[in-house]
DNA sequence: CGTCTTTGACCTGCGC
DNA sequence: GCGCAGGTCAAAGACG
């Protein structure tokens, strides 16, 4: 983790904004326990910190100016009122922090035993003759479709996989024609283990959104291309299918359904790795951080593909990159380094890290913005402020 | 006319 | 083998 990022103890990071910043492996776990209702609320953190001062200043100084300016007891009455408003933030800003400590020991936990058991597989499938490297890559071997009609003409190479990459992958680590289940497994319950430890690597965002909007986009700065919309069984809310823009390409996909707890929550859950970089933003898109233009509903997902894909391995980190991406390619990053026991290049780290830093406060600003707790929170501390402050008060 | 979205149909995996 | 549920395809319609 960005050794900014944990130093900063109010923002916890690790549950609050956007993915959770472990490797993608671990993110699903890490994500199940996150909360995104609390991860939304503690983001109020950092603005409650000047009512805080104010306050203590108030309490300071107000018995000295009680007792000469009448206008002070309206001042009082408001302290009285923000020391009040102030006392419960405080008490919820404690329980959260508390909830948030108890949760990142929980995770560190569950990833610690995640890890433990990883090892441990790794080790079965070598002693086992197995080949390590193609499963524990994690890779992002795409589920490619075996229709009956089509499996029947060769095994090797199904249409579908062949239709939707033509010619050779320029990646065929991230996406190879035949999975690895498909061509190492010949029976039963290892093929099944395999498969299910080649499956691409899986994440999950949580975003709010205007239950109103029934879009189901989540802005990530990527373009999708939408290809199916189904009800599944365990949540009345559609959950919609993207494939990426750039595919073939790019074998990533994603499903955003609403959260059935929370219909104001979006939960996309990518799957695969983007070959590419993000698309330049259009005008509009630069001032969405990024991310396609609301109003464009025709094509606000989706947009044609403006530059062919580039390998990741070329590409700086966009500005305007979503968290999601940075600790993903940030965690490629550092997982190739350890794979070639290389340690993190100082210039390349810092710039890394002061990347994560302003999509941080970028992506902040922005939950920050559309928290109606937020709202409403600033809108009292600033109006008792300006009442504070308003020299015609009474 | 080209591209994208929608949506019903189809395919596959899995449990029984 | 059957049924269910999730995932995907592809025709039709919408839109610029």
């Amino acid at each position: 983790m960005d050794p900014w990022i944990s130093s900063q103890p109010s923002l916890s990071l690790d549950l609050h904004v956007g993915l959770p910043p472990l490797s993608l492996h671990q993110a699903p776990v890490a994500v199940a326990l996150a909360r995104p209702k609390v991860l939304v609320e503690e983001n109020v953190l950092p603005p409650k910190k000047e009512p805080e001062v104010y306050i203590h200043s108030c309490l300071i100084g107000g018995g000295v100016v009680f007792d000469d300016d009448p206008k002070s007891l309206t001042d009082c009455f408001l302290d009285s009122m923000m020391t009040h408003q102030v006392a419960a933030l405080e008490t919820e800003l404690q329980r959260m922090s508390e909830e948030n400590r108890r949760l990142t020991e929980a995770l560190a936990a569950v990833a610690s035993k995640y890890e433990a058991l990883r090892s441990q597989y790794t080790e079965m499938v070598a002693t086992a003759g197995g080949n390590p490297s193609s499963t524990s890559e994690g890779g992002s071997v795409s589920p490619s479709r075996k229709r009956k009609s089509e499996s029947t003409d060769t095994a090797l190479a199904p249409p579908a996989a062949a239709a939707q990459h033509p010619g050779p992958h320029p990646h065929p680590h991230l996406h190879p024609a035949v999975p690895a289940d498909q061509t190492e497994c010949t029976s039963g319950e290892p093929c099944k283990r395999i498969r299910e430890e080649c499956k691409p690597k899986v994440s999950k965002l949580y975003v709010h959104a205007d239950p109103a909007d029934l879009s189901l986009v989540v802005k990530d700065g990527y373009q999708w291309r939408k290809y199916g919309q189904k009800v599944t069984k365990d949540n009345p809310c559609p959950r919609a299918y993207f494939r990426c823009s750039f595919g073939p390409a790019c074998p990533v996909k994603k499903k955003v359904q609403r959260s059935a707890d929370d219909t104001s929550i979006l939960v996309a859950t990518y799957e695969g790795e983007h070959n590419h970089g993000q698309p330049p933003p259009a005008p509009a898109q630069a001032a969405h951080n990024g991310s396609a233009a609301p109003g464009a509903s025709k094509n606000a997902a989706v947009a044609k593909p403006p530059s062919p894909p580039r390998p990741a391995a070329a590409i700086a980190p966009a500005p305007h990159r979503p968290q999601l991406q940075l600790h993903h390619q940030q965690q490629q990053q550092q997982d190739a380094a350890a794979m070639n026991g290389e340690q993190p290049v100082g210039a390349a780290a810092a710039a890394a890290s002061e990347m994560i830093r302003r999509n941080l406060a970028e992506q902040m600003a922005m939950t920050l913005t559309r928290d109606p707790s937020f709202k409403a929170a600033l809108v009292t501390a600033l109006s008792g402020r300006i009442l504070e402050l308003s020299p015609t008060n009474d």
